[in-house]
RNA sequence: UCCUCAGUAGCUCAGUUGGUUAGAGCAUCUGACUGUUAAUCAGAGGGUCACUGGUUCAAGUCCAGUCUGAGGAGCCA
Protein backbone atom coordinates (compact mmCIF):
# COMPACT_ATOMS: atom_id res chain seq x y z
CA UNK A 1 0.00 0.00 0.00
CA UNK A 2 1.44 3.03 -1.03
CA UNK A 3 -1.75 5.25 -1.12
CA UNK A 4 -0.83 6.80 2.41
CA UNK A 5 1.29 8.86 1.43
CA UNK A 6 1.24 12.29 1.07
CA UNK A 7 2.51 14.57 -1.99
CA UNK A 8 5.26 17.19 -1.02
CA UNK A 9 3.06 19.78 -2.97
CA UNK A 10 0.53 19.23 -0.14
CA UNK A 11 2.68 18.99 2.79
CA UNK A 12 4.44 22.01 2.20
CA UNK A 13 1.26 23.85 3.24
CA UNK A 14 0.48 22.05 6.22
CA UNK A 15 1.25 23.35 9.91
CA UNK A 16 3.75 21.79 11.83
CA UNK A 17 2.79 19.01 14.58
CA UNK A 18 1.59 15.95 12.14
CA UNK A 19 3.46 12.66 13.49
CA UNK A 20 3.54 9.89 11.48
CA UNK A 21 3.67 11.84 8.26
CA UNK A 22 4.28 9.33 4.92
CA UNK A 23 6.43 10.46 1.85
CA UNK A 24 8.05 9.20 -1.10
CA UNK A 25 10.20 10.68 -3.46
CA UNK A 26 13.88 11.23 -5.44
CA UNK A 27 16.33 12.76 -3.75
CA UNK A 28 17.83 16.04 -4.99
CA UNK A 29 20.95 16.13 -2.61
CA UNK A 30 21.77 15.48 0.71
CA UNK A 31 24.01 18.05 2.40
CA UNK A 32 26.38 17.98 5.25
CA UNK A 33 25.26 14.08 5.97
CA UNK A 34 22.31 15.21 7.77
CA UNK A 35 19.82 16.98 4.91
CA UNK A 36 17.44 15.55 2.24
CA UNK A 37 16.09 17.39 -0.59
CA UNK A 38 13.60 15.24 -1.37
CA UNK A 39 11.28 15.89 -4.75
CA UNK A 40 8.17 13.72 -5.79
CA UNK A 41 7.28 15.91 -8.72
CA UNK A 42 4.49 17.69 -7.39
CA UNK A 43 6.33 21.07 -7.01
CA UNK A 44 9.50 22.37 -8.08
CA UNK A 45 9.73 22.91 -4.16
CA UNK A 46 11.52 20.47 -2.00
CA UNK A 47 10.73 18.93 1.44
CA UNK A 48 13.51 19.19 3.25
CA UNK A 49 13.90 15.69 5.35
CA UNK A 50 16.62 15.89 8.89
CA UNK A 51 18.47 12.55 9.37
CA UNK A 52 18.96 12.84 13.33
CA UNK A 53 22.91 11.75 13.58
CA UNK A 54 23.29 8.28 14.82
CA UNK A 55 19.88 7.68 14.10
CA UNK A 56 20.26 5.33 10.78
CA UNK A 57 23.33 3.56 9.95
CA UNK A 58 26.44 3.95 7.46
CA UNK A 59 25.31 1.65 5.07
CA UNK A 60 21.69 3.43 4.75
CA UNK A 61 23.04 6.45 4.77
CA UNK A 62 25.88 5.82 2.00
CA UNK A 63 22.48 5.09 -0.44
CA UNK A 64 21.00 8.17 -0.34
CA UNK A 65 22.77 9.22 -3.37
CA UNK A 66 21.29 11.35 -6.23
CA UNK A 67 17.85 10.38 -7.62
CA UNK A 68 17.59 7.32 -5.01
CA UNK A 69 14.08 6.72 -4.62
CA UNK A 70 13.27 6.83 -0.88
CA UNK A 71 9.81 5.70 1.29
CA UNK A 72 10.19 7.81 4.81
CA UNK A 73 8.48 8.81 7.32
CA UNK A 74 8.60 11.07 10.10
CA UNK A 75 7.19 14.27 12.09
CA UNK A 76 6.43 17.50 10.23
CA UNK A 77 8.09 20.32 12.74
CA UNK A 78 8.78 23.97 12.03
CA UNK A 79 11.87 24.00 10.30
CA UNK A 80 15.62 25.45 12.16
CA UNK A 81 16.88 26.53 8.99
CA UNK A 82 16.05 29.50 6.92
CA UNK A 83 14.66 28.33 3.36
CA UNK A 84 11.45 26.40 4.14
CA UNK A 85 8.93 26.70 6.64
CA UNK A 86 8.38 22.89 7.88
CA UNK A 87 11.02 20.15 7.62
CA UNK A 88 10.08 16.54 8.57
CA UNK A 89 12.18 14.81 10.89
CA UNK A 90 12.46 10.92 9.54
CA UNK A 91 11.93 8.10 11.84
CA UNK A 92 11.83 5.87 9.31
CA UNK A 93 13.60 5.70 6.05
CA UNK A 94 12.74 2.76 3.61
CA UNK A 95 15.20 3.16 0.44
CA UNK A 96 13.30 2.12 -2.59
CA UNK A 97 15.13 2.47 -5.64
CA UNK A 98 19.00 3.05 -5.20
CA UNK A 99 20.59 5.31 -7.93
CA UNK A 100 24.01 4.71 -8.63
CA UNK A 101 25.60 8.04 -7.99
CA UNK A 102 28.75 7.11 -10.01
CA UNK A 103 26.99 6.57 -13.35
CA UNK A 104 24.26 9.16 -12.64
CA UNK A 105 24.38 12.33 -15.18
CA UNK A 106 22.34 14.95 -13.27
CA UNK A 107 24.57 16.65 -10.61
CA UNK A 108 22.98 19.40 -8.58
CA UNK A 109 24.01 21.99 -10.60
CA UNK A 110 23.16 23.93 -13.79
CA UNK A 111 23.27 22.30 -17.17
CA UNK A 112 22.98 23.28 -20.44
CA UNK A 113 19.18 22.54 -22.00
CA UNK A 114 21.73 20.94 -25.24
CA UNK A 115 22.84 18.48 -22.66
CA UNK A 116 19.51 17.95 -21.07
CA UNK A 117 18.31 17.20 -24.57
CA UNK A 118 20.72 14.28 -25.12
CA UNK A 119 18.96 12.89 -21.63
CA UNK A 120 15.69 13.28 -22.38
CA UNK A 121 14.47 10.93 -20.23
CA UNK A 122 16.09 12.07 -17.26
CA UNK A 123 15.68 15.59 -18.02
CA UNK A 124 11.96 15.43 -16.11
CA UNK A 125 13.73 15.13 -12.59
CA UNK A 126 15.54 18.72 -13.46
CA UNK A 127 13.66 21.95 -12.14
CA UNK A 128 13.32 23.51 -15.07
CA UNK A 129 11.41 20.33 -16.94
CA UNK A 130 9.48 19.94 -14.18
CA UNK A 131 8.19 23.54 -14.44
CA UNK A 132 7.74 23.52 -17.85
CA UNK A 133 5.65 20.51 -18.02
CA UNK A 134 3.23 21.11 -15.30
CA UNK A 135 2.93 24.21 -17.32
CA UNK A 136 2.38 22.63 -20.25
CA UNK A 137 0.19 20.00 -18.66
CA UNK A 138 -2.16 23.10 -17.01
CA UNK A 139 -2.55 23.97 -20.63
CA UNK A 140 -3.54 21.03 -22.00
CA UNK A 141 -5.92 20.52 -19.41
CA UNK A 142 -7.50 24.22 -19.63
CA UNK A 143 -7.36 23.93 -23.39
CA UNK A 144 -10.23 20.83 -22.71
CA UNK A 145 -11.68 23.08 -20.20
CA UNK A 146 -12.65 26.62 -21.97
CA UNK A 147 -14.01 24.44 -25.43
CA UNK A 148 -16.33 22.49 -22.88
CA UNK A 149 -17.43 25.46 -20.96
CA UNK A 150 -18.32 26.72 -24.51
CA UNK A 151 -20.30 23.71 -25.56
CA UNK A 152 -17.67 22.64 -28.31
CA UNK A 153 -17.53 19.10 -28.91
CA UNK A 154 -13.79 17.18 -28.75
CA UNK A 155 -13.47 15.67 -32.54
CA UNK A 156 -11.10 12.99 -33.01
CA UNK A 157 -9.50 13.46 -36.43
CA UNK A 158 -7.52 10.77 -37.87
CA UNK A 159 -3.98 10.41 -37.73
CA UNK A 160 -3.31 7.82 -40.67
CA UNK A 161 -5.06 10.15 -43.43
CA UNK A 162 -5.80 9.66 -47.70
CA UNK A 163 -5.80 12.91 -48.42
CA UNK A 164 -2.56 14.50 -49.68
CA UNK A 165 -4.53 17.24 -50.89
CA UNK A 166 -4.44 19.74 -47.88
CA UNK A 167 -1.02 21.56 -49.37
CA UNK A 168 0.06 21.88 -45.17
CA UNK A 169 3.60 20.20 -46.00
CA UNK A 170 5.67 17.25 -46.53
CA UNK A 171 3.66 13.98 -45.34
CA UNK A 172 5.21 10.77 -43.63
CA UNK A 173 3.77 7.99 -45.67
CA UNK A 174 1.77 5.45 -44.07
CA UNK A 175 2.48 1.86 -45.56
CA UNK A 176 3.03 -1.96 -44.66
CA UNK A 177 4.44 -3.04 -48.07
CA UNK A 178 7.63 -4.13 -48.11
CA UNK A 179 10.62 -1.90 -48.89
CA UNK A 180 12.91 -3.93 -51.19
CA UNK A 181 10.52 -5.29 -53.16
CA UNK A 182 6.96 -3.64 -53.25
CA UNK A 183 4.31 -4.51 -55.80
CA UNK A 184 3.89 -2.81 -58.63
CA UNK A 185 1.28 -1.96 -61.67
CA UNK A 186 1.00 -2.48 -65.45
CA UNK A 187 2.81 1.10 -65.40
CA UNK A 188 5.58 -0.05 -63.18
CA UNK A 189 4.26 2.47 -60.27
CA UNK A 190 4.17 1.07 -56.91
CA UNK A 191 0.99 -0.28 -56.47
CA UNK A 192 -1.03 0.79 -53.38
CA UNK A 193 -3.68 -1.18 -54.20
CA UNK A 194 -1.79 -3.90 -52.27
CA UNK A 195 -1.29 -1.71 -49.18
CA UNK A 196 -2.97 -1.85 -45.84
CA UNK A 197 -5.57 0.36 -46.81
CA UNK A 198 -5.63 -0.16 -50.34
CA UNK A 199 -4.38 3.08 -51.20
CA UNK A 200 -0.95 5.67 -50.27
CA UNK A 201 -2.09 6.74 -46.59
CA UNK A 202 0.49 9.14 -44.58
CA UNK A 203 0.21 10.55 -41.23
CA UNK A 204 -2.07 13.96 -40.65
CA UNK A 205 -0.79 17.01 -41.71
CA UNK A 206 -3.90 18.65 -40.25
CA UNK A 207 -7.59 17.89 -38.78
CA UNK A 208 -9.17 20.65 -40.45
CA UNK A 209 -11.22 19.62 -42.87
CA UNK A 210 -12.51 16.77 -41.14
CA UNK A 211 -13.12 18.97 -38.19
CA UNK A 212 -15.35 21.20 -40.92
CA UNK A 213 -17.82 17.59 -41.15
CA UNK A 214 -17.56 17.78 -38.02
CA UNK A 215 -18.68 22.07 -37.16
CA UNK A 216 -21.58 21.73 -39.80
CA UNK A 217 -23.19 18.58 -37.36
CA UNK A 218 -22.48 19.52 -34.14
CA UNK A 219 -22.06 23.20 -34.63
CA UNK A 220 -18.66 23.69 -32.53
CA UNK A 221 -15.72 21.57 -32.60
CA UNK A 222 -12.58 21.18 -31.56
CA UNK A 223 -9.27 19.09 -31.91
CA UNK A 224 -6.56 18.62 -30.35
CA UNK A 225 -3.62 16.00 -31.13
CA UNK A 226 -0.93 15.12 -32.65
CA UNK A 227 0.27 16.79 -36.26
CA UNK A 228 3.29 15.98 -38.47
CA UNK A 229 4.94 17.26 -40.80
CA UNK A 230 7.67 15.77 -43.06
CA UNK A 231 9.64 19.43 -43.81
CA UNK A 232 13.38 19.29 -43.10
CA UNK A 233 13.04 22.09 -40.53
CA UNK A 234 15.78 22.90 -38.51
CA UNK A 235 14.69 26.02 -35.80
CA UNK A 236 13.70 26.74 -32.80
CA UNK A 237 10.22 26.58 -33.15
CA UNK A 238 9.73 23.43 -35.66
CA UNK A 239 9.42 19.84 -35.15
CA UNK A 240 8.17 16.99 -37.37
CA UNK A 241 5.57 15.76 -34.57
CA UNK A 242 3.35 18.22 -32.68
CA UNK A 243 0.40 18.91 -31.22
CA UNK A 244 -2.00 21.31 -32.51
CA UNK A 245 -5.84 22.34 -31.44
CA UNK A 246 -8.16 23.16 -34.05
CA UNK A 247 -11.72 24.75 -33.36
CA UNK A 248 -13.73 24.89 -35.89
CA UNK A 249 -17.17 26.45 -35.48
CA UNK A 250 -20.66 26.79 -37.76
CA UNK A 251 -21.91 30.14 -37.81
CA UNK A 252 -19.00 32.29 -37.11
CA UNK A 253 -16.97 34.72 -39.44
CA UNK A 254 -13.75 36.19 -39.45
CA UNK A 255 -14.48 38.60 -36.49
CA UNK A 256 -16.43 36.17 -34.39
CA UNK A 257 -12.82 33.50 -34.93
CA UNK A 258 -10.40 36.44 -34.07
CA UNK A 259 -12.53 36.96 -30.71
CA UNK A 260 -12.59 32.92 -29.99
CA UNK A 261 -9.00 33.13 -30.52
CA UNK A 262 -8.03 36.03 -28.61
CA UNK A 263 -10.23 34.69 -25.24
CA UNK A 264 -8.98 31.34 -26.05
CA UNK A 265 -4.96 32.38 -25.88
CA UNK A 266 -5.68 34.40 -22.75
CA UNK A 267 -7.89 31.76 -21.04
CA UNK A 268 -5.44 28.89 -20.98
CA UNK A 269 -2.44 32.03 -20.40
CA UNK A 270 -4.81 32.73 -17.21
CA UNK A 271 -5.74 29.50 -16.11
CA UNK A 272 -1.47 28.49 -15.83
CA UNK A 273 -1.12 31.73 -13.67
CA UNK A 274 -4.40 30.43 -11.44
CA UNK A 275 -2.76 26.99 -11.18
CA UNK A 276 1.22 27.25 -11.54
CA UNK A 277 2.19 30.73 -9.99
CA UNK A 278 5.52 28.50 -8.10
CA UNK A 279 6.48 27.25 -11.56
CA UNK A 280 6.02 30.76 -13.22
CA UNK A 281 8.09 31.82 -11.05
CA UNK A 282 10.94 29.72 -11.42
CA UNK A 283 10.79 30.23 -15.01
CA UNK A 284 10.79 33.78 -14.59
CA UNK A 285 13.96 33.98 -12.77
CA UNK A 286 15.40 31.49 -14.81
CA UNK A 287 15.17 33.79 -17.65
CA UNK A 288 16.29 36.69 -16.16
CA UNK A 289 19.49 34.75 -15.21
CA UNK A 290 19.53 33.52 -19.13
CA UNK A 291 19.12 36.66 -20.20
CA UNK A 292 21.71 38.37 -18.17
CA UNK A 293 24.08 36.84 -20.70
CA UNK A 294 22.85 38.45 -23.44
CA UNK A 295 23.60 41.69 -24.61
CA UNK A 296 21.19 44.57 -23.58
CA UNK A 297 18.94 44.67 -27.07
CA UNK A 298 18.60 41.51 -26.95
CA UNK A 299 16.92 41.05 -23.88
CA UNK A 300 13.19 41.15 -23.72
CA UNK A 301 11.61 44.13 -22.20
CA UNK A 302 9.88 42.70 -19.84
CA UNK A 303 10.03 39.63 -17.58
CA UNK A 304 7.89 36.66 -17.99
CA UNK A 305 5.22 36.84 -15.93
CA UNK A 306 4.81 40.88 -16.88
CA UNK A 307 4.70 39.70 -20.31
CA UNK A 308 1.94 37.42 -19.12
CA UNK A 309 -0.10 40.43 -17.65
CA UNK A 310 0.45 42.46 -20.36
CA UNK A 311 -1.25 40.03 -22.27
CA UNK A 312 -4.01 39.15 -20.41
CA UNK A 313 -4.64 43.35 -19.53
CA UNK A 314 -4.72 44.46 -23.30
CA UNK A 315 -6.56 43.83 -26.33
CA UNK A 316 -4.49 42.21 -29.12
CA UNK A 317 -3.68 44.44 -32.26
CA UNK A 318 -5.76 43.84 -34.95
CA UNK A 319 -4.90 45.09 -38.34
CA UNK A 320 -5.50 43.85 -41.70
CA UNK A 321 -2.38 42.76 -44.30
CA UNK A 322 -3.10 46.23 -46.31
CA UNK A 323 -2.34 48.03 -43.35
CA UNK A 324 0.61 45.62 -42.28
CA UNK A 325 2.65 46.46 -45.56
CA UNK A 326 1.90 50.34 -45.30
CA UNK A 327 2.91 50.16 -41.60
CA UNK A 328 6.15 48.34 -42.96
CA UNK A 329 6.79 50.14 -45.88
CA UNK A 330 6.71 53.84 -43.43
CA UNK A 331 9.04 52.12 -41.13
CA UNK A 332 12.26 53.71 -39.87
CA UNK A 333 13.58 49.95 -40.64
CA UNK A 334 13.00 50.04 -44.00
CA UNK A 335 13.72 53.56 -44.74
CA UNK A 336 17.26 52.52 -43.45
CA UNK A 337 17.20 49.13 -45.88
CA UNK A 338 17.16 47.11 -42.22
CA UNK A 339 15.05 44.66 -44.21
CA UNK A 340 17.04 42.03 -46.43
CA UNK A 341 13.38 40.68 -47.97
CA UNK A 342 11.52 43.16 -50.69
CA UNK A 343 8.39 44.72 -49.15
CA UNK A 344 5.39 45.28 -51.05
CA UNK A 345 1.72 44.41 -51.73
CA UNK A 346 1.14 40.78 -52.01
CA UNK A 347 4.76 38.91 -50.69
CA UNK A 348 3.85 36.52 -48.16
CA UNK A 349 5.47 38.05 -44.79
CA UNK A 350 9.10 37.19 -43.85
CA UNK A 351 10.30 36.43 -40.20
CA UNK A 352 11.95 39.32 -40.03
CA UNK A 353 8.88 41.67 -41.21
CA UNK A 354 6.48 40.00 -38.73
CA UNK A 355 9.07 40.29 -35.97
CA UNK A 356 9.44 44.14 -36.86
CA UNK A 357 5.67 44.63 -36.55
CA UNK A 358 5.24 42.56 -33.07
CA UNK A 359 8.06 43.11 -31.41
CA UNK A 360 9.01 46.73 -32.23
CA UNK A 361 6.11 48.41 -34.02
CA UNK A 362 3.54 46.85 -31.26
CA UNK A 363 4.76 45.49 -28.52
CA UNK A 364 2.23 43.07 -27.90
CA UNK A 365 0.43 40.13 -29.86
CA UNK A 366 -0.79 41.11 -33.76
CA UNK A 367 -3.72 39.82 -35.42
CA UNK A 368 -2.93 40.55 -38.97
CA UNK A 369 -6.57 39.70 -41.30
CA UNK A 370 -7.67 39.63 -45.56
CA UNK A 371 -4.00 38.27 -46.55
CA UNK A 372 -3.79 38.28 -50.84
CA UNK A 373 -5.44 34.91 -51.89
CA UNK A 374 -2.29 33.85 -54.16
CA UNK A 375 -0.16 33.41 -50.14
CA UNK A 376 -2.91 31.24 -48.74
CA UNK A 377 -5.23 28.24 -49.03
CA UNK A 378 -8.03 27.28 -51.11
CA UNK A 379 -10.06 26.85 -48.83
CA UNK A 380 -10.18 30.55 -47.41
CA UNK A 381 -13.37 32.53 -47.98
CA UNK A 382 -12.57 35.09 -50.58
CA UNK A 383 -13.60 38.35 -49.90
CA UNK A 384 -15.39 40.52 -52.42
CA UNK A 385 -12.62 42.90 -53.29
CA UNK A 386 -11.54 39.55 -55.47
CA UNK A 387 -8.02 39.93 -53.91
CA UNK A 388 -7.70 38.89 -50.35
CA UNK A 389 -9.02 36.16 -48.37
CA UNK A 390 -10.88 36.27 -44.68
CA UNK A 391 -7.58 34.85 -43.02
CA UNK A 392 -6.30 36.13 -40.09
CA UNK A 393 -3.27 35.07 -38.33
CA UNK A 394 -2.07 35.49 -34.87
CA UNK A 395 1.48 36.94 -34.03
CA UNK A 396 3.38 36.83 -31.00
CA UNK A 397 6.45 38.34 -29.53
CA UNK A 398 9.51 35.78 -29.58
CA UNK A 399 7.98 32.91 -31.04
CA UNK A 400 5.83 34.65 -34.77
CA UNK A 401 2.86 32.99 -36.44
CA UNK A 402 1.03 30.88 -32.84
CA UNK A 403 -2.44 30.83 -34.89
CA UNK A 404 -3.06 30.84 -38.19
CA UNK A 405 -6.67 30.07 -39.17
CA UNK A 406 -9.76 31.82 -41.50
CA UNK A 407 -13.42 32.25 -42.40
CA UNK A 408 -14.29 28.98 -44.74
CA UNK A 409 -15.29 29.44 -48.17
CA UNK A 410 -18.72 27.66 -47.72
CA UNK A 411 -20.05 28.73 -51.33
CA UNK A 412 -19.66 26.00 -53.40
CA UNK A 413 -18.66 27.82 -56.74
CA UNK A 414 -16.44 29.84 -55.25
CA UNK A 415 -14.08 26.90 -53.71
CA UNK A 416 -14.58 24.50 -56.73
CA UNK A 417 -13.38 27.47 -58.89
CA UNK A 418 -10.70 28.58 -56.39
CA UNK A 419 -9.45 24.70 -55.84
CA UNK A 420 -9.26 24.38 -60.23
CA UNK A 421 -6.91 27.43 -59.97
CA UNK A 422 -4.63 25.59 -57.02
CA UNK A 423 -4.72 22.57 -58.74
CA UNK A 424 -6.35 20.45 -56.05
CA UNK A 425 -8.39 17.89 -56.92
CA UNK A 426 -12.52 18.17 -56.70
CA UNK A 427 -12.34 13.90 -57.15
CA UNK A 428 -10.06 13.59 -54.01
CA UNK A 429 -12.11 15.53 -51.74
CA UNK A 430 -15.63 14.73 -52.52
CA UNK A 431 -16.44 14.10 -49.02
CA UNK A 432 -15.55 17.61 -48.10
CA UNK A 433 -17.36 19.32 -50.71
CA UNK A 434 -20.12 17.57 -49.38
CA UNK A 435 -20.34 20.06 -46.60
CA UNK A 436 -21.10 22.86 -49.23
CA UNK A 437 -23.83 20.68 -51.09
CA UNK A 438 -26.01 19.95 -48.01
CA UNK A 439 -27.03 22.65 -46.07
CA UNK A 440 -23.66 24.51 -46.38
CA UNK A 441 -23.32 27.30 -43.73
CA UNK A 442 -20.57 30.08 -42.95
CA UNK A 443 -18.21 28.98 -41.11
CA UNK A 444 -14.62 29.47 -39.28
CA UNK A 445 -11.93 28.12 -37.63
CA UNK A 446 -8.31 28.52 -36.26
CA UNK A 447 -5.02 25.90 -35.69
CA UNK A 448 -2.83 27.12 -32.72
CA UNK A 449 0.69 25.47 -31.96
CA UNK A 450 0.52 23.68 -28.60
CA UNK A 451 4.27 23.77 -28.86
CA UNK A 452 4.36 27.21 -29.63
CA UNK A 453 2.12 28.35 -27.09
CA UNK A 454 4.17 26.46 -24.35
CA UNK A 455 7.02 28.28 -25.52
CA UNK A 456 5.09 31.72 -24.52
CA UNK A 457 3.52 31.11 -21.12
CA UNK A 458 7.12 29.17 -19.83
CA UNK A 459 9.81 31.76 -21.58
CA UNK A 460 11.68 28.59 -23.15
CA UNK A 461 13.14 29.28 -26.51
CA UNK A 462 13.87 26.33 -28.24
CA UNK A 463 10.99 24.22 -29.14
CA UNK A 464 12.49 20.92 -28.32
CA UNK A 465 12.63 21.34 -24.36
CA UNK A 466 9.03 22.05 -24.45
CA UNK A 467 7.69 18.84 -25.65
CA UNK A 468 8.36 15.49 -23.62
CA UNK A 469 10.27 13.75 -26.43
CA UNK A 470 11.23 15.74 -29.44
CA UNK A 471 10.80 14.72 -33.15
CA UNK A 472 13.25 16.64 -35.19
CA UNK A 473 14.84 15.86 -38.45
CA UNK A 474 18.08 13.06 -37.69
CA UNK A 475 16.39 13.21 -33.92
CA UNK A 476 13.74 10.78 -32.49
CA UNK A 477 16.29 8.73 -29.86
CA UNK A 478 13.76 9.22 -27.15
C1' U B 1 17.83 22.41 -47.53
C1' C B 2 21.04 27.07 -47.21
C1' C B 3 24.34 30.40 -44.19
C1' U B 4 27.32 31.04 -39.68
C1' C B 5 29.54 29.01 -35.38
C1' A B 6 30.99 24.93 -32.39
C1' G B 7 32.75 19.69 -30.93
C1' U B 8 39.09 18.87 -25.51
C1' A B 9 37.53 14.43 -18.61
C1' G B 10 30.62 12.58 -16.66
C1' C B 11 29.25 18.32 -17.02
C1' U B 12 30.91 23.60 -18.03
C1' C B 13 35.16 25.39 -20.13
C1' A B 14 40.81 27.06 -20.70
C1' G B 15 44.72 25.36 -23.88
C1' U B 16 49.64 31.26 -26.66
C1' U B 17 52.92 32.27 -33.38
C1' G B 18 52.17 24.13 -34.48
C1' G B 19 56.92 22.24 -29.88
C1' U B 20 58.35 18.24 -23.73
C1' U B 21 54.10 14.34 -19.64
C1' A B 22 46.79 18.30 -22.33
C1' G B 23 44.74 21.77 -17.46
C1' A B 24 40.74 24.17 -14.07
C1' G B 25 35.96 24.27 -11.53
C1' C B 26 31.96 21.08 -10.60
C1' A B 27 30.65 15.79 -10.45
C1' U B 28 32.67 10.80 -8.94
C1' C B 29 35.68 7.84 -5.29
C1' U B 30 38.30 7.84 -0.22
C1' G B 31 38.58 10.37 4.38
C1' A B 32 37.21 14.45 7.79
C1' C B 33 33.39 17.60 9.72
C1' U B 34 28.32 18.49 11.16
C1' G B 35 21.80 22.89 11.20
C1' U B 36 22.97 22.36 5.83
C1' U B 37 20.31 25.26 1.42
C1' A B 38 24.01 23.58 -5.76
C1' A B 39 27.04 22.21 2.33
C1' U B 40 32.33 22.68 3.44
C1' C B 41 37.61 20.90 3.83
C1' A B 42 41.76 17.41 2.34
C1' G B 43 43.38 13.73 -1.06
C1' A B 44 42.78 10.38 -5.37
C1' G B 45 41.17 8.42 -9.98
C1' G B 46 39.36 10.01 -14.66
C1' G B 47 41.26 11.93 -21.87
C1' U B 48 40.85 7.58 -28.98
C1' C B 49 41.33 16.28 -27.99
C1' A B 50 33.98 14.07 -32.73
C1' C B 51 35.55 10.77 -37.01
C1' U B 52 38.56 9.85 -41.59
C1' G B 53 42.43 11.40 -44.46
C1' G B 54 46.32 15.02 -45.47
C1' U B 55 50.52 18.84 -44.66
C1' U B 56 54.85 18.76 -41.26
C1' C B 57 60.85 16.64 -38.06
C1' A B 58 56.48 17.54 -34.88
C1' A B 59 49.10 18.55 -35.02
C1' G B 60 44.23 19.44 -29.63
C1' U B 61 46.28 23.61 -32.72
C1' C B 62 46.98 24.04 -39.98
C1' C B 63 44.10 21.90 -44.58
C1' A B 64 40.05 18.71 -46.82
C1' G B 65 35.91 15.64 -46.22
C1' U B 66 32.23 13.34 -43.02
C1' C B 67 29.15 13.15 -38.62
C1' U B 68 26.73 15.59 -34.62
C1' G B 69 25.00 19.95 -32.10
C1' A B 70 23.61 25.22 -31.75
C1' G B 71 21.93 29.97 -33.83
C1' G B 72 19.79 32.37 -38.13
C1' A B 73 16.96 31.73 -42.94
C1' G B 74 13.31 29.06 -45.84
C1' C B 75 8.85 25.84 -45.16
C1' C B 76 4.93 26.57 -41.24
C1' A B 77 1.81 25.85 -36.29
Amino acid sequence: MFNKRIKIKEILLQSPGQKGVVVMGWVRTLRNNQFIALNDGSTNLNLQVVLELGKFDENTLKRITTSAALKITGDLVASQGKGQAVELIATELEVLGDSDASAYPLQPKKHSLEFLREIAHLRFRTNTFGAVFRVRHSLAFAVHKFYHERGFLYLHTPIVTASDAEGAGEMFRVTTLPFDNPPRNEKGEIDFKEDFFGRSTNLTVSGQLEGELGATAFGEIYTFGPTFRAENSNTTRHLAEFWMIEPEMAFHDLEDNMNLAESFIKYIIQFAMDNNMDDLQFLDQRLAEEEKQLPADKRSPMGLIDKLRFVLDNDFERITYTQAIDILLDSPAYKKKKFQYEVKWGIDMQSEHERYLVEKHFKKPVIVTNYPKDIKAFYMRQNDDGKTVAAMDILAPGIGEIVGGSQREERLDKLTQRMKEMHISEEELWWYLDTRRFGTVPHAGFGLGFERMVLFVTGMTNIRDVIAFPRTPKSAEF
